[in-house]
DNA sequence: TAGATTGTTAATCGATTAACAATC
DNA sequence: TAGATTGTTAATCGATTAACAATC
């Protein structure tokens, strides 16, 4: 299986989103159907469903389940990815709630926080368990993944015990860029700069 | 003003926060060291800064201050936008709390919901308004920017009337992949994507 | 058949990296 | 001075688009 870049994975994901809800009805879709409602050229939609191994039949398209099912393999929606959120927010609760994760196996096990009227608790069926608790767990359990949701003047303490103890990916959801080692992989999801790049569309 | 893209204004909105709060006790601040926070190539950094109209000083690196505030400038921080959040659920009202959205000049009006219970209550300061008035109050505020946070079955019959009365950006927060007319832009906000995404570093 | 669509190659475009003179 | 850093050009790399033969 060959790596393939971001910008692919992106697409394929919004490929798969537009196939499961905008199009479920349909069997066959054509390139050119996928690549206007995205705004994309067809033909890199065509290359883009060549590298999942899917092959098109002349004049009908791609058949949508099979589609669907490469995609999934391609991107490996069903590997289990075990996650901790830390902060247990408006934002943390929110993407606990999130029900679409489990499809896609993103297994949240836990939120950690450290407000005592939050621990103990329960959110979407999850205990909200005290930050003290977070190194010993995330070693014990092997957790290589966070969902970072906790106030921005806290963010970089919170990486450095989760760093420390074993975890190799970090989902930033805090506006403050993370010193972390070279191993270790964040990803920012700046919504500052999500909505000026959706701003700088302007010139349509 | 030069046209910019999407990837600089992410890298600059990156560089703001990294200003913002890891370097901000500093008054210089160097382009290796930016590169090096945010894994980036050097002179990819001064060339951005360069599309700024920041000019750094030799051996001392840029002005703090100075390089945040042009910046703002070059993505219009303080450009005032409005926007309707559309959905109160619980990602929608995470969305109204977050501060920071004032300093970027997103000023988020009001949210809307079809909700009994909830329509006429208040969240983070603001009404939530029931979706009946949503094409009213669009065209008469002349709104262009909408946060799109309901259900993924509602999505596009709510795209559908958004764009009717004006709305020229939405910012989508759900699963789905909208149909809509050229001209209007939206920025598909796909959490799944972006999970994937970080997964695919593994290749460090 | 004629038209629609794929699969794929070659051409183009844009973004990043390498390199280095200038200079504080 | 020597070392560090910028500003910028040229080279490279990667991603997208154009084009079109194949074929259902």
């Amino acid at each position: 299986m060959t790596a393939i870049s971001n910008k692919v994975i992106n697409r394929l994901t919004l490929y798969h989103c537009l196939l499961k809800y905008t199009c479920k009805g349909n069997s066959f879709i054509a390139s050119s159907k996928i690549a206007d409602l995205l705004d994309l050229d067809d033909s890199l939609v065509r290359k883009d469903i060549a590298l999942c191994g899917v092959l098109g039949h002349k004049k009908q398209g791609y058949v949508v389940a099979e589609l669907k099912k490469s995609i999934e393999q391609k991107l490996g929606f069903s590997d289990r990815k075990e996650v901790f959120i830390i902060g247990a927010g408006r934002l943390g609760t929110a993407l606990i709630h999130y029900a679409d994760f489990k499809d896609y196996g993103i297994d949240i096990l836990a939120l950690f926080d450290n407000n005592p009227n939050k621990i103990g608790k329960e959110e979407g069926g999850k205990r909200i368990i005290s930050l003290e608790k977070l190194p010993n767990l995330i070693s014990r359990i092997n957790i290589k993944n966070i969902i970072l949701t906790v106030p921005p003047y806290a963010a970089q303490e919170v990486t450095d015990y989760a760093v420390k103890y074993g975890v190799r990916f970090i989902w930033n959801f805090t506006p403050t860029v993370l010193k972390v080692p070279k191993s270790v992989t964040v990803y920012n999801e700046n919504v500052i700069s999500s909505f000026m790049q959706m701003q700088n569309s302007k010139n349509k």
